[in-house]
RNA sequence: GGCCCCAUCGUCCAGCCUGGUCCAGGACGCGACCCUUUCAAGGUCGAGACACGGGUUCGAAUCCCGUUGGGGUCACCA
């Protein structure tokens, strides 16, 4: 091993790997799946798939303040909604069987679980002299660092004059193991660091940009630059594909590598490849994060409590059940308590913004859609269709053979919601009527247990029917109850449009179409739609009324309103007893 | 501010590596029209970009340098 101070630059060759090829995705467990987390393990997935390889999942729950079990669990529930499958990592029991079982034994895959590792590494390292106990509190560094930025200069740890690269710093190691809080650091090269990313082609830092960063904190655990380089060998991952926030800690994890050695066989720690991928922004250029649904949901507050002075934040806590404190503190940005939030919106009936995988599953978004297009976020084929026409509609199937790292871009990209609501509806359009059913109801059984019962009650027929007429009018399954309103409601309690019944219905040839299609009805095969639609057509040719004279008035008698699906599709879903009850009841009301 | 990354339609991507076939192609959105019993769906057409300035070259979206702009990161978070 160079010494730290040789002028030898280290770098990060990009040798040829034996396989296996192992790709990790590793996120830590504070929160839902993120969007951007979701198409980093994606591309994560899809290259290791098209290289034969493997893919891992690793939960860096270090942070013991903001980890969670509950968190760690969701996140793989969503990466196996989405259909991104991991070969190595946690087991995950689903319906369709347990995601992981099959794993190397190169675990445990939760971090908290392998500090005796970590603890081992961390004394070799400081035995080797490139690490050693640090005493100053984080206080007192705090108080260096305020210094540095007041003076306009870039705080760098001093590394003390006692410790000196390569010796065994005897002294301060006793103090730290007579019990002494302390943290732990590396003794960072002074050399230059290369990294040769596999994206962005190499990437110099200069000597002297690294100081003796923390490897271990005071309570014991390892930092997320530690574990994961020491995790990443141990666990013999070769490529590491992840967002372009990381690449500043790459040099970090180069040189630790470099100063690393296996315990179990004395062979240098390799450095895997690199990748650093392009972030993913919101429309309006901002980080996408949690946070916008704060955002949003305070927005709309202030709305409403600018255009109604009586409203505050006493009023609104009443009105939403939250503690006045916290709704003020809502409000006054103190807080982006997302839980007040989503009650804040609630009660103003706005929409938050789609940010976790979680929230366009509730939202009704198929896994698809949401793959293919989180795949072209930064990534694609470089291919044109029979047509002649780029290639951009593909399957997880299509990913997993053709994805190259060679073919990821550079630039960041804007998250566009409205791109993806296309790519979803036109993922809804190509499902089998069968197949959109049954996704449905699966849907509806977990986000919307009212409509799924609604639609548990209709009779199969009608609900195949109704369901079949509503896809291609589906931009998402959360459309759907909408859709299917006039379907849900009683005959009784149907509600008809007072403007559309003042515009079509309460005139003489409005009530006298009603009253023909009220005679015709019984007549009619309800199974059979495209009798009503001759009906109809037959009725204005009669008449010399245009088609829509005649489709109208009968629309708002069936459904309420004048938007809904062909009217033969109605009656089929209605059937002729309630068709007739509600043309009856409307021209009563006419 | 230091360090690092990036730069083609409003947005996502193709073209750039291997200069000419590019008065730049596809998709979303937008506009118009067609279809049509409403809403969707479908079809046709259209507007819309190589950030700027220097080079190199017979020739640059493509190569080089600079400027400007955007972003990331500067933690005992990951």
């Amino acid at each position: 091993m160079s010494p730290p101070t040789s002028p030898t630059p280290h770098t990060a060759p990009n040798t040829p790997h034996p396989a296996p090829l192992v790709t990790r995705f590793a996120p830590s467990p504070t929160g839902h799946l993120h969007v951007g987390g979701a198409r980093t393990a994606l591309f994560c997935w899809a290259f290791a798939q098209a290289q034969g390889g493997r893919f891992m999942i690793r939960i860096e729950d270090t942070d013991q303040a903001r980890s969670s079990d509950e968190s760690a669990r969701g996140i793989l529930e969503d990466l196996a909604w989405l259909g991104i499958l991991w070969n190595d990592g946690p087991t995950l029991t689903t319906p369709l069987g347990a995601i992981g079982a099959q794993s190397r034994p190169v675990g445990p895959y939760f971090q908290a679980q392998r500090l005796g590792l970590y603890n081992q590494y961390l004394e070799a390292l400081v035995r080797a002299g490139r690490a050693y106990p640090a005493f100053e509190s984080a206080q007192e560094i705090d108080v260096l660092r305020q210094a540095a930025v007041a003076a306009k200069k870039t705080f760098r740890y001093p590394r003390p004059a006692d410790v000196v690269p390569g010796v065994f710093p005897a002294q301060r190691w006793s103090r730290a193991q007579a019990g002494e809080p302390h943290v732990v650091r590396f003794v960072a090269p002074s050399a230059e660091v290369v990294v040769n990313d596999q994206i962005l082609g190499p990437v110099r830092f200069a000597p002297g940009e690294m100081d003796d960063f923390v490897v271990r904190k005071t309570d014991g655990f390892p930092t997320y630059h530690f574990a994961v380089v020491v995790d990443d060998e141990l666990m013999g991952v070769t490529h590491v594909l992840r967002a372009q926030e990381h690449l500043i800690n790459t040099p970090r994890h180069v040189a630790l590598q470099q100063a690393m050695t296996r315990l179990d066989t004395g062979a240098r720690f390799a450095t895997p490849v690199y990748g650093h991928m392009p972030l993913i922004f919101n429309m309006d250029g901002t980080k996408m994060s949690k946070r916008d649904k704060a955002k949003a949901a305070r927005k709309a507050a202030k709305d409403a409590l600018t255009k109604n002075p009586a409203l505050n934040a006493g009023t609104l806590a009443a009105a939403t059940g939250l503690a006045e404190t916290a709704v003020s503190a809502f409000l006054n940005a103190e807080s982006d308590d997302v839980n007040t939030a989503e009650a804040v919106a609630r009660h103003f009936k706005v929409g938050l913004p789609e940010i976790e995988v979680y929230d366009f599953r509730a939202s009704g978004y198929l896994p698809e859609a949401i793959t293919n297009f989180l795949a072209l976020l930064g990534w694609s084929p470089g291919m044109k269709d029979a047509a002649g026409k780029d290639v951009e509609k593909f399957d997880m199937a299509f990913l997993a053979k053709h994805f190259s790292i060679d073919r990821i871009g550079k630039k960041p990209a804007q998250f566009d919601r409205t791109k993806l609501l296309s790519f979803n509806a036109d993922a809804i359009k190509a499902l089998p009527d069968a197949v959109f059913a049954q996704r449905l109801v699966t849907w509806a059984a977990e986000f919307n247990p009212a409509f799924a019962a609604q639609l548990a009650a209709l009779p199969e027929a009608a609900r195949t029917r109704l369901l079949a007429v509503i896809k291609p009018r589906c931009r998402t399954l959360g459309d759907a109850p909408g859709v299917c309103a006039f379907a849900m409601v009683s005959d009784q309690a149907l509600a008809f449009d007072p403007t559309a019944m003042d515009k079509a219905v309460r005139t003489d040839a409005g009530r006298a179409v009603l009253r023909a299609f009220a005679t015709a009805l019984p007549g009619l095969n309800p199974t059979e739609p495209a009798a009503v639609d001759a009906w109809v057509k037959a009725h204005a040719e009669a008449g010399g009324m245009k088609m829509g004279e005649v489709a109208q008035p009968v629309r708002i008698a069936l459904t309420g309103g004048t938007v809904s699906p062909p009217l033969g599709d109605v009656v089929a879903v209605l059937g002729t007893a309630s068709s007739l009850a509600r043309v009856e009841r409307c021209l009563a009301q006419a």
